[in-house]
DNA sequence: AAGTTTTGTAAGTGATTACTCACTTTCATT
DNA sequence: AATGAAAGTGAGTAATCACTTACAAAACTT
């Protein structure tokens, strides 16, 4: 990965993110990275490939998060660290997450029946044991709600990023577990 | 407006939903019409005009929605008929919603300070007022929980429209209120 | 230092696209 | 039936865009 290769990269994050995929054209990639047009087909191959890398890193820094909630042993600290997940992703690199929940709209990644990562399985698989070792009748189902949550949750921060609302309202979620 | 007026915007509403908005060429739209290309900016100006009477529809299919929950008098009814209100959505008009949806994500309408319509904010007030008669502490963060869980559902549905899902998933929501 | 691979550039190019315009047809009103 | 307005057509057109190609500079290998 040379330099110029991370340039593109991240100006492409960039742009994405502020602009949308399709609304942002190749060259403005190339003349806001300070590099010739030609060198981003020469490093990706086409402007998908380009997206392809950028959610590449995406995987990574999931699982890198995953392991983190997943190092706790104690399940109401995992579920609360779940729900810290938007606010600590937002807060670190908005313009990366926002491109990505973005993106589970988009055609292309939309019907290519949607696989959750084996990081993200697993947390999954830990937090449902959570539930039930804390004496939650349906575990599974309650999974599923914290997911709605959190995607939920995500949604209002990337529209209305207020602190003081993420703060209350992360307080609030939280002291919903244990119920 | 003409036959053919509703026409063009079904058949946009239609392939927006499934390519996209900036994916879909207006050649196209008019060809799956069967109307002159010519006539949809005859009638819509431009292709964010048609768009926009896209858009102008979803406020008064939401305020049909709105009405009938605020028309119910038992708190728990109107809570449970939100819950109940993506799976009748999306059931009813699957694509349109899709649409709506996806729309959150595009920069055109992201920046443009989103505000809640009437109706909507009507459907807050009385869901809060709901959550206070029936004893909850903090009435207003309740019904934030609930937007997102409605959130966080609607993006459910429409990635994994599984009938099973969709009616235990509801049915478990549903048994969180009143708790 | 010579040779080879990789990185980088600049100037295209063909295809696509939103939109226009000159014109015709349909329709409502008198 | 005449007239004026609205609805509708279809052939452009200028601009944009993803991508190519021929070539040069840099870096790595031996």
């Amino acid at each position: 990965m040379t330099e110029k290769q991370e340039l593109i990269l991240v100006t492409a994050l960039r742009l994405f993110a502020e602009k949308g995929f399709d609304t942002t054209p190749t060259s403005l990639i190339a003349k806001e990275a300070g590099v010739s047009e030609g060198l981003i087909f020469r490093h990706f191959t086409n402007k998908d490939g380009l997206m392809d890398a950028i959610v590449a890193m995406s995987e990574e820094r999931l699982s890198a998060n995953a392991e983190r909630i997943l190092q706790l042993s104690n399940p109401i600290d995992q579920i609360h660290a779940t729900l810290e997940l938007p606010v600590k992703l937002f807060q670190e690199e908005r313009e990366f997450w926002m491109l990505q929940f973005s993106l589970k709209w988009q055609k292309k990644y939309k019907n290519q029946t949607y696989t959750p990562s084996p990081a993200h399985l697993k947390v999954i698989q830990a937090l449902t044991d959570g539930f039930r070792a804390l004496g939650y009748a349906q575990p599974e189902q309650e999974v599923k709600i914290l997911m709605m949550l959190l995607d939920g949750f995500s949604h209002q921060l990337a529209l209305s990023p207020s602190p003081e609302y993420i703060e209350t309202t992360l307080a609030f979620l939280k002291s919903k577990y244990p119920n």
